[in-house]
DNA sequence: TTGTATGCGTTATCAT
DNA sequence: ATGATAACGCATACAA
């Protein structure tokens, strides 16, 4: 069975190729019988107009660079199986890079992906990253899970995740609270999320008893081991992420320090899993990669697109 | 800047322009010095020629697929990211799509493909499924994880992985050894996983304990469960996977089952931060991910390719 | 060994 | 409202 163009479906309807492309691409000067005529044939021999021809002549390739941080993040894969979900959707394929938290690699990947002509960029925003440069290449771009000035976004809202459980260790009568969080270069995850936790302890008289590392489990757990060391009588510990909050189990599990409250974020299966008692904020994260690949459509198709702003959901068991 | 093409190239290196398509494809029959000349120029001009054109001309475009069981599946993972690896390197783009183990899903995957006239295909072969309708499509495919009659694999060695874990257990002087491990309708994590200990149990004239799910970690719980309700003095659990020790894991934990040996196979970084004795086979899946991705493209350039059986190395700590 | 001419399937421009 | 035609950038059959 060869594989059909437009010239054939333009014969077999009884029209001129260009009506095909016309119908083909909604333009809105074909007579409603003519274009029902063309739309049928189309149909009927189930016609898909050739990728590599259209990217051709557009100069333009149906195509969406992802640079996300690592591969194998589980709340980045969630984001991406979103992204990949609704990009499929719209025929869009995807390039998937790996910044690895590198400046480096990011503007490497964004020449790869500008010499490839894409159509356009969802970024997994890096903490204390000048995206500046970006500015200079014309090509849509979404960021995903941070703020960038002058780029649209799909961010958390971070702030108001660590008011809530703190909101919420409060109504369970906790008030010695320890924080482990990553470093304040990374604005969303390291610097707003402590924010939070720090404006609480003020408000509530309550001492800052804080720690800042990597996003690493094995950070979760060498912090907590710091804490614990320094502090005594913790009642809670409130981590910035479910994979903190996993290192810092294991240390708790290890010294069989019970009724210690462990809060994270990222609503993880796995962490869920292994301690029934975990409370998290779930960011819907397959939901926020469905909106960022949307908007990545819609700037494509030049249409104005608004920054999100994703509301965290308390997941208390 | 304007978008090079091979006539800019050929006007600046004073040749024609088939000369320069010559020199990109590397045909043998130009001059040595004519080739340096454009060599040189399109190195001066970083020119990359246009992939579309390219792909229309040929009517082939330079993408596989891969069709994966489940993103978030963390050896997956590590696959992918050792054929992208690769991939990306020989300037291939690439097109990932979930089966979700369904056989349907991955019909209608490889239709999509077929329509995009990709290069190949890298699957990752599901338990008794049929791929019988593959061989119809005259696309190079690779299959990973799962020998699989007429089609290229790259499949791990699961007879000597479980039997090497017997062995150790029998040289650390346990004998009475439980399984747990999947439906024997997966021959691969299935079956030849588990004839590796029944044959074990048989020689050494053992009891042979074992219970089978699914893959999950919940699985794991709930067999472990099962056979520790059931059977007394087990000294050793074996488990298919590192995803399923992790769920016996849990259950052993929390019955303060301490001194019982689990052993899994993936080389789960998770499970090894968790509990430091856990016992494991690494099969290197980026490795095996890389050797795929050079294994389909020799395929897609008409080279014969062999089956691949990668080693488990088991990984005491 | 190299250059010229043609066609791949599409969209955009220009007629009609 | 629609059809004919010219690009788009490349690979290749054919000519030189």
């Amino acid at each position: 069975m060869k594989k059909l163009t437009i010239i054939d479906i333009a014969r077999m309807a009884g029209v001129g190729k260009s009506t095909v492309s016309r119908v083909i691409n909604g333009d809105p000067g074909v007579k409603r019988a003519t274009k029902e005529k063309v739309l049928k044939v189309i149909e009927e021999v189930n016609f898909i107009p050739s990728r590599s021809a259209q990217s051709m002549r557009l100069k333009q390739n149906k195509v969406i660079g992802i640079i996300n941080t690592r591969l194998g993040s589980r709340s980045e894969n969630k984001t991406i199986k979103g992204i990949l979900e609704v990009l499929y959707k719209n025929n869009y394929d995807v390039i998937i890079l790996e910044s690895d938290f590198s400046r480096e690699k990011t503007v490497e990947h964004m020449d790869v992906l500008r010499e490839k002509n894409i159509a356009g960029v969802i970024i997994f925003a890096i903490s204390g990253m000048d995206y500046a440069f970006l500015e200079k290449m014309d090509i849509p771009v979404v960021m995903v899970a941070k703020e960038v000035e002058n780029f649209t976004s799909i961010a958390y809202d971070d702030y108001s995740a660590i008011k809530s459980v703190m909101g919420y260790l409060e109504e369970e009568g906790r008030s010695r609270i320890a924080y482990i969080g990553v470093d304040h270069r990374d604005i969303t995850t390291g610097y707003i999320r402590y924010s939070a936790y720090r404006d609480w302890c003020k408000t509530n008289k309550q001492k800052d008893i804080s720690r800042f590392g990597d996003f690493s489990y094995e950070s979760g757990y060498r912090l907590a081991k710091e804490i614990f060391e320094a502090e005594r009588d913790i009642e809670a510990v409130v981590c910035a992420t479910d994979n903190i909050a996993l290192g810092v189990r294991k240390f708790l599990t290890e010294g069989a320090m019970e009724n210690i409250v462990v809060t994270g974020i990222g609503n993880d299966k796995l962490l869920k899993f292994l301690y029934e008692d975990h409370i998290s904020i779930n960011f819907r994260y397959d939901e926020a990669g469905r909106k960022a690949a949307r908007s990545i459509v819609k700037k494509i198709q030049g249409e104005e697109v608004e920054n999100t702003l994703i509301e965290g959901e308390l997941v208390k068991l």
